[in-house]
DNA sequence: AACGTGAATGTTAACGCTAACATTGCGTAC
DNA sequence: GTACGCAATGTTAGCGTTAACATTCACGTT
């Protein structure tokens, strides 16, 4: 910065001032400092600048399972927001989600100096970890259920499963099945919620959900179980991955699919539309999670200080063939 | 600092030296300072310790559609290795692939003054971007084609390609159609090789590569010209996910796998052992891709310039019914 | 008893930047 | 013509840490 100051008769404050755009600069001053900067390839040194402003400018993000699509596509969102806020995300992937290594992750993410975190760890446990974190930290929980202080952010999970299930029942079928996620995980039980809702409502029978871990092979396994039974009309699957496993155990067994049994996912990867039936599903907006998160943490960081917000993303059914007669 | 060298009575500079494990150091004092930071619950500045020792202790790494299976994994094995060798990761991820975007990438990971650079960028023109690097920033290639003077990490596209198509050809196709990539992505390229290779060595025909642009809709679309012509024996498509489409086309027309034609694809992303038929692939060890690349990375960081090395990771065939009569 | 030696600790000065206050100089009012 | 105000720039100090050099002190050697 001194050699810039020098190169262009002024003083390094002054440099400091065109850097920040401080409004107290000649134009033709600064046109002129922009070109020296331009000219000896100056660049700021971010250390000197987070120590002495006590800003990192700097995000941190916990996740948990970001090789799947869902996390993938949220952790791009927010990646993306923050650019355009004009903070820098540091990522930290979890193995496990447990509560001692969730507090790691913070712990990690403390020493960088963050002015923020948010957390995509859609366990019910995971809000009582973070609870600890309620007025200390800007934070931001990702389907991780409300944690009091802090802001959230969720998909419509209950809509959508009350929309596809109000859709199965709409077909025809006399009640729809369940194969849900895991039960700590607050997606699955919000997906629960909703599908029990509507069969309540339509006074349609409730069976138990079968409960699977989201991968291809629980849906596959809960597939079979259902196809054995040979009641079934309809069946709502808490995932695409896992609905594309049940479609393979129901053409093994010779069910067809949407002729004797009626399926719907939830996600909408790029890929159910090419399943064996192209598969009705509920789209979630990723993306849109991502973006609403970094406003709600942006939001904290300028406050100062962790702050109460909830955000909503809404839902939409995409009907397929695997639904329709 | 100061106020745990207050507490212990000793100098800030030995609670420094405890910091950075100096030698220098009585075990007992060692001890008090511990206890005493653990006490005042004294957090080590990190833009300081950046400022003056002039290592910010950050990898960059440079991404494009990172919601794929592929570059996601990647990604995660990335953060994991960089973690285990004491650095932080920045993520910059790309919604295009161009020059000017990497080009303003590298740029923004410069602004953070970030120690080396990985690139997941796999079109070829990448290597071109990247060259103004070499001799600059340690920095890593996934996939982008050799860097004089980088690192280079890739996975051994071709030799995939060879045994996958060798495969077909020995469950009794008198030659292979080829489902190809993108031209300009160093994948596509390679597998193209290796395929027609193998067609050359065994006297087979070689018909023009169709090209798809990874997604399952171009692999539809594949599928169905592929179908019309109704003398094809076995396809090679180039990702899982354009097999699924091509499946799916082929389901619609009528034509049976394996029964009519033998199917391949490439990636072994955890939904194709239930695809219909379960697909025959090639696994990718995406994760060791991360692993390695921070090795190379790592090393160049040590060295403290950028190095020319090269990794290949090796691929493996995953047989199942899609491709065996 | 004086002296060297080396382990353990202390002191001082940066690192590159911004905040706060200080100075300059020019136009305007009286 | 002096005083004032305000825009534009300058000066100084300090953010929290580590590097480099300085000091102290216990101990063995001669």
């Amino acid at each position: 910065m001194a050699d810039v100051a020098r190169e262009v008769g002024l003083s390094h404050q002054t440099v400091s001032r065109v850097l920040n755009d401080h409004p107290l600069v000649r134009p033709e001053t600064r046109e002129r400092v922009r070109k020296a900067i331009e000219d000896l390839g100056y660049r700021p040194n971010s250390a000197a600048r987070a120590l002495v402003t006590r800003r990192s400018q700097t995000l941190g993000v916990i996740t948990f399972n970001s090789t799947l699509y869902g996390p993938a596509s949220t952790l791009f969102g927010i990646e993306q927001a923050a650019r355009d806020a004009g903070f820098v995300v540091s990522i930290d992937s979890l193995t496990a989600l447990t509560a001692t290594s969730v507090r790691a992750a913070l712990d990690r993410l403390a020493k960088q100096a963050v002015e923020g975190i948010i957390v995509i760890a859609p366990l019910s446990g995971t809000a009582e970890v973070l609870s600890a974190l309620a007025g200390q930290l800007p934070a931001v929980v990702v389907e991780g259920g409300a944690v009091p202080g802090l802001g959230a952010v969720s998909v419509d999970q209950e809509a959508g499963a009350r929309r596809v299930t109000r859709h199965l029942l709409d077909q025809g079928a006399a009640t729809v099945w369940h194969v849900a996620g895991p039960g700590d995980w607050v997606e699955a039980e919000g997906r629960v919620l909703g599908w029990r809702r509507v069969l309540r409502e339509a006074g349609a029978a409730v069976h138990r959900p079968l409960r699977g871990t989201w991968s291809p092979s629980s849906g596959y396994q809960a597939g079979r179980r259902l196809a054995d039974r040979g009641d079934v009309e309809a069946v709502f699957v808490a995932n695409d991955q896992m609905a594309l496993g049940l479609l393979r155990a129901f053409h093994e067994a010779g069910v067809r699919v949407p002729g004797d049994v009626l399926v719907a996912g939830f996600d909408d990867v790029p890929e159910a539309a090419y399943f064996t039936p192209p598969l009705t599903t509920v789209r979630q907006d990723f993306t849109a999670v991502g973006r609403r998160s970094i406003e709600l943490l942006v939001e904290q960081v300028a406050a100062g200080r962790p702050l109460e917000r909830r955000a909503v993303v809404p839902v939409e059914l995409v009907v397929r063939q695997s639904s329709t007669r």
